[in-house]
DNA sequence: ATTTAGTTCAAACGTATGTTTCATACGAAC
DNA sequence: GTTCGTATGAAACATACGTTTGAACTAAAT
């Protein structure tokens, strides 16, 4: 069983790690906010990388998890010819649902801002959590492209692929540049509306003649 | 005038910094990569947070200046009805060039590792270096692509405006993840390789019916 | 009541950080 | 040749870092 002192840990470190980087985070500062002693996060976890390991463990294996049983509802509705829009469906919704997810006592941080850190952390941290959390889900999804889009061929499948991810992860991690450049007119704070925004932008991008 | 040591901490500066990030890079090294004494950033710039802010200057400025010089172009050809595809390239065109420009004595890094660290490295840091280097040249763009695009309504645009702003900035920063996932068959090392990659998609996406 | 395993605590460890100091070296101007 | 503003150098400043230590505490088991 997860000690209470394990999961305090846990919700202080993701949410100074998502709001500063990895390297600008110290123990003292996630100790502290966690009103736990500053040995504890070496005695439960054995270094602070273990500790952000285990933070990105547990935000991203369910979802991950969510993303390929929806993904496999879809396959399994058309095997030979998945529906584009349920494939991209299922890769955005559930991460977007816990990056959005309102703060609370049990998902107490914005997902995006910490996923991001998966991408810009100097290597050797990340690297492990990256493969073992997103590498073969990618790779499935990459697959069922393949499928609803069988005319694309593999490069530009690729490129675009790249494209959507670029999308989701910068709408997830930098809605309040969405809100300054829109004047403050926009406040994304909803999965299914950002969802409803993304969906016909990708979807038009994916299917597009390769070289018009 | 530029004195050499001056520029040779920026060069060895910025490379370091878009490697492992503002705050995990230490002064010291930087200054022994420039070969330089470790007092000559606080003599030359006064702080370490000054230098991060002219090595942003000294990259985006020109990008930039590029960017806006290209889009008064597109909108001279066509005031009233500026073509899409031409404010997409102003905008994207000059910052790929930069990011993909190859390594040498000039300009010693790939830009877009360096960007990415504008939109995640804790805000105060680099809010200064954003804001005068981003702002303004993202409200002329949009305000461009609400010409191209006058079916669009407001929300919409921001939106897919800044969808594509994370197309640019993933394919910038992330090219090493491209690669890994079309297990080594994409190298991607050209601008106009991926401009024409990314304007098809853009242009498609911008496009479509905003309730599909 | 005593033992025991698990947990917390204050304090210290050695190292690294950004910054400052002050002496020295360099060149051009007079 | 001396002076003077600029630049560099080695060393120290105070602070912060991740980690380790060993004693104190807790609560269930004997």
């Amino acid at each position: 069983m997860q000690s209470e002192t394990k999961i305090r840990i846990l919700d202080a470190a993701e949410i100074l790690l998502a709001k500063n980087g990895l390297t600008a985070t110290s123990m003292r500062a996630i100790t502290e906010a966690a009103n736990v002693n500053l040995a504890a996060i070496n005695y439960h976890f054995g270094s602070k990388e273990a500790l952000i390991h285990a933070v990105f463990a547990r935000r991203l294996a369910p979802v991950n998890e969510r993303r390929l049983f929806l993904l496999e509802q879809v396959l399994r509705a058309n095997p030979k010819r998945p529906k584009l829009r349920g494939i991209l469906r299922a890769f955005a919704l559930p991460i977007l649902e816990a990056a959005f997810q309102p703060t609370n006592e049990n998902c107490p941080v914005q997902l995006g801002a910490l996923i991001i850190r998966l991408y810009t952390e100097p290597a050797q941290v990340v690297e492990r959590s990256f493969n073992e959390q997103m590498a073969s889900t990618a790779r499935r999804f990459v697959n069922a492209l393949h499928a609803a889009l069988p005319k694309l061929d593999n490069e530009t499948l690729y490129w675009r692929t790249h494209f959507c991810v670029g999308c989701l992860v910068h709408t997830m991690h930098a809605r309040p540049i969405l809100t300054a450049v829109s004047n403050g007119t926009i406040h994304c704070d909803d999965a299914e509306e950002a969802l409803a925004k993304m969906l016909p932008f990708l979807e038009a991008g994916l299917t597009s003649a390769s070289n018009s």
